[in-house]
RNA sequence: GCGCCUGUAGCUCAAUUGGAUAGAGCGCUUGGCUACGGACCAGGAGGUUCUGGGUUCGACUCCUAGCAGGCGCACCA
């Protein structure tokens, strides 16, 4: 139950019908009223601006409004306690103990307290991570990895469908250097020839020995004294090996996708072909050149004729580039394939996780997906900032030739999985995040992460020594508690929990459910500690009982705390 | 030069789609453990929300012009 939908429902009714009795003359911009929280220094529980929004078309004042309002609130709703005009023209309500009563009878044994069951189920597209299929990913890559699947975790929660998809970059030149590598590895590793350190183009990174071994095993009856001869299927054994690196990695973060799209099947497919006639018809793609960009380091640019897709008319700076010169397709060109391939599965929302490098991408992304589908905003794109490394108090570069970066197992055996996590999501994705390995390392103890499970502990403690089970439904007939004001802050503070999975979920942020369970957690521990000096406020006896009350109140935190932790993917301990 | 992101307390960041007196953590500072687990709590100091203009009853939030930092700007992927 989300209190503040609940009230907005009813203050429109509640506004309509005072239209229509001509209390009321002009309600069209009724849709704009919004019921919330108010400060923390009234005493009150939600509050709504209607007599505001209301004044504006009636040419009134809202404390008029807001009398005619009130009139009828204190008629109609019997759980309102007080009800009350603030300026400049709010209404704020407060609400009997019944109403919170009630509100906890009905989420108690709610396992899906939060979720919102009014909204139309949509079927998403989740593309994310895609890295290139090279290496083991790094640190880098897993903000976007982490992100993509708490989204998807939380349309899953909402009741929606998600695909979760993987586009594996098989196909172009950096490929082709990759299996090279893989290549020469081999033959150091058969024939003690030293690998060409000295050739920019190639990958050196210590992997690429494992990957080779893996396949000199794997495949004895391969020949693999010529590459052109072998080409074809070594780049598919390499690209393998890199997947399965690949794998491991989002595994150890506890993340999976559903699907692994390969560019070479799109490309071998003619789906490329067939998509550009499809842009040709509505007439996107022409034969052109483009404009040399206006920095300093142009040159030695070199105007050529290319097949082009005009992405300036949806805005974009310039045409874009769907054939190389030697008439191989661009990762446009079989990306652009790919986009097509998700618009004919005929999802309704499509979501790409990029990372800030890929962010000038979007538009050209965005408008072939456009102009594919005639649907404008049918693919959102989500950047995930940068992660700034810090080591020693210093900014430290990684660098994949110099083998100097830290990988992701590196990170989850230093951190773990779930403070990772936690970590990785508590800021909003448009912000960059300084990760300082060594200070996470040392101040573990005081990671946020903690203080969030501490709380479930705690409670999980409580249960222990009451002799109950803390996942079993409580069964009681009458909720008729009196609890005091200590206690509504935290059962106000649960009543947010709906609006801040609504928003997070339309919004695509999920950094706000850390935040608030960390808020969640801090109210928790802060009344637990009132229990020192306030006997009332313990919730054992001296002989290990606990009162339904106080049951009911700790169950209902918990849900929360064990709703949200979950759909962010980390875990809540008994016992820490 | 152009595009995207960011600019909030000494530092790192929140701010419920435009609400009322802008909140946390760290750091600084004063207190609290014969414990329902102190991985915790209570208090204090700390703000011209980068700047100017605009819209609005109301702006950290929207518009506009700047300033500063990051990322990107070819046929790489």
């Amino acid at each position: 139950m989300n209190i503040f939908d609940l009230y907005q429902t009813k203050i429109t009714k509640l506004v309509k019908s005072a239209n229509q009795n001509k209390l009321i003359e002009n309600i069209d911009n009724i849709e704009k009223t919004n019921v919330d929280l108010p400060p923390k220094h009234f005493d009150c529980d939600i509050s709504t601006n209607v007599a505001m929004i209301l004044a504006k078309n009636n040419n009134t004042s809202p404390i008029k409004i807001s009398e005619i309002l009130i009139t009828l609130f204190k008629k109609d709703f019997s759980e309102i306690q007080d009800i009350s005009f603030a300026k400049p023209g709010f209404i704020n309500i407060k609400f009997k103990l019944s109403f919170w009563n009630n509100f906890l009878k009905e989420l108690i044994n709610d396992k899906n307290f939060g979720k919102n069951n009014n909204i139309i189920n949509k079927s998403y597209l989740l593309e994310f991570v895609s890295a290139n299929p090279t290496g083991p990913l790094h640190v880098g890559h897993c903000r976007g990895a982490i992100l993509g699947d708490v989204l998807a975790n939380l349309l899953l929660f909402n009741n929606h469908t998600v695909n979760k998809e993987y586009y594996v970059n098989d196909y172009g030149n950096q490929i082709l250097y990759f299996t090279k590598s893989v290549y020469y590895r081999i033959r150091e590793k058969l024939y003690n020839e030293p690998f060409p350190k000295d050739n920019k183009d190639l990958y050196p990174g210590d992997y690429l020995i494992n990957i080779a071994s893996n396949i000199i095993n794997k495949n004895n009856n391969l020949n693999f004294d010529n590459f052109n001869e072998i080409s074809t299927e070594l780049t598919k054994l390499s690209v393998q090996e890199s997947l399965n690196l690949i794998k491991l990695n989002l595994n150890n973060l506890g993340i999976s996708h559903d699907k692994f799209i390969s560019e070479t099947d799109l490309v071998n497919n003619q789906e490329v072909e067939k998509v550009i006639e499809k842009l040709k018809k509505k007439d996107f793609v022409y034969n052109g050149k483009i404009k040399a960009p206006e920095n300093e380091k142009n040159s030695n640019w070199v105007e050529r004729d290319q097949l082009l897709f005009k992405s300036t008319y949806f805005g974009d700076d310039k045409d874009r580039a769907l054939q190389k010169e030697d008439k191989s397709w661009t990762y446009f060109a079989s990306d652009t394939a790919y986009h097509n391939n998700k618009v004919e599965r005929k999802f309704d929302v499509l979501i790409n996780i990029l990372g800030a490098d890929h962010a000038g991408y979007i538009k050209r992304i965005t408008s072939v997906v456009e102009a594919l589908s005639g649907e404008k905003n049918k693919l959102i794109c989500k950047v995930s900032q940068l992660v700034k490394l810090i080591k020693d108090n210093k900014p430290f570069k990684m660098s994949k030739r110099k083998g100097d970066y830290i990988t992701i197992e590196d990170l989850i055996e230093e951190v773990g999985k779930d403070a990772t996590r936690f970590i990785m999501l508590s800021r909003s994705s448009d912000v960059e995040i300084d990760f300082d390995f060594t200070k996470v390392k040392e101040k573990s103890k005081d990671n946020p992460l903690y203080y969030v499970q501490y709380c479930y502990a705690r409670i999980s403690s409580v249960f222990r020594n009451a002799q109950l089970k803390l996942e079993n439904n409580i069964v009681i007939d009458k909720f008729n508690f009196n609890y005091s004001k200590d206690e509504i802050k935290i059962i106000k503070k649960i009543s947010e929990w709906p609006k801040c999975i609504d928003i997070a979920t339309n919004r695509l942020e999920p950094h706000r459910i850390p935040v608030y369970l960390y808020e969640l957690a801090s109210d928790f521990h802060s009344y637990w500690n009132m229990g020192k000096d306030d006997q009332s406020k313990r919730f054992l006896t001296k002989e290990n009982k606990i009162s339904n009350e106080k049951k009911v109140f700790l169950k209902a935190i918990s849900n929360v705390i064990k709703t949200g932790m979950s759909i962010i993917g980390v875990s809540t301990p008994d016992k820490m």
